[in-house]
DNA sequence: ATGTATGCAAACGGTTTGCACGGTC
DNA sequence: GACCGTGCAAACCGTTTGCATACAT
């Protein structure tokens, strides 16, 4: 999943986007590019300062748009956040999320016995399921250190 | 825990508060109680629109700032819905969410088999865990039945 | 040539904050 | 009486939108 060449991915990328009729623009491209190269779960002003290196005159407004776009496209997540600005990662594969409720950092985290669980009964009946997520929050180590200080 | 009378759980309020030295105004009852009665997992706005009605000059602010307060003081919880306003509910027990991602109700559900599970080695070491939640996005019957209208 | 995507700037909605007054302890 | 909590208003931040231009197809 995550171990693909990134050349690969962007090919992919470029077929997805024909599929659905979506022009390959060169924002877009970056855009993905960044996503893919990133391992912190990036916010939307993240993503931007990082593209503009390469496009210095892209707008926040073409990041908003396309993260919003290739989200709905199902080509990356937006992650369950709760609090703060929206924050995105490319399409790598099932894990969940645990989140510090100080730094705001994100870690990914395995669960396979979770993974292999029947949904429950409940659930049957409400309709149309599309993501399903644990979110675990808390305090991660570092900032628990810190808070002893 | 969700069927004890109402006014055993606004006494439990009360000493909760001056345990920790909150000071027990007419708003932050009306606040709680009117959470207490909920099972819409209301917004700040509704809140807000519901507990006017008993106090007309409550501000919204003030529901801002008890609802945040109270959380903190873990008597309630806010969801983890990602996308839009704040959604608050009070403490009633262990329990998951399923959230529709057209009309944005939120829906209790339980999943014994999820909660007897043990945590998984890899957030051991992680830091402090405050909460373990599963959210479940999609489209809710009532909707997926608009949709095809 | 067509129509979508972009950049700009302005608007937007939810939320937070500074301040003086009012209420709780 | 001391101090926290409240209401008001203004600021704030992340995000969305309308529009004219630029670009991919």
């Amino acid at each position: 999943m995550g171990c693909l060449a990134v050349h690969t991915r962007l090919a992919d990328f470029e077929n997805r986007c024909r599929e659905k009729g979506l022009k390959i623009t060169h924002q877009r491209l970056e855009i993905y590019r960044e996503l893919l190269a990133a391992t912190d779960h990036p916010s939307v002003e993240a993503v931007f300062q990082r593209v503009r290196k390469r496009i210095p005159t892209i707008s926040i407004d073409t990041v908003y748009r396309t993260l919003a776009l290739l989200e709905q496209s199902g080509m990356i997540h937006r992650i369950q956040t709760a609090e703060g600005p929206a924050r995105y990662e490319s399409d790598h594969g099932l894990h969940h999320h645990l989140i510090c409720n100080r730094c705001h950092e994100v870690v990914d985290f395995n669960w396979e016995s979770f993974d292999a669980l029947a949904p429950p009964p409940a659930i049957k009946d409400w309709g149309l399921i599309q993501g399903k997520n644990i979110v675990i929050t808390g305090i991660c180590q570092q900032c628990c250190e810190q808070q002893l200080k």
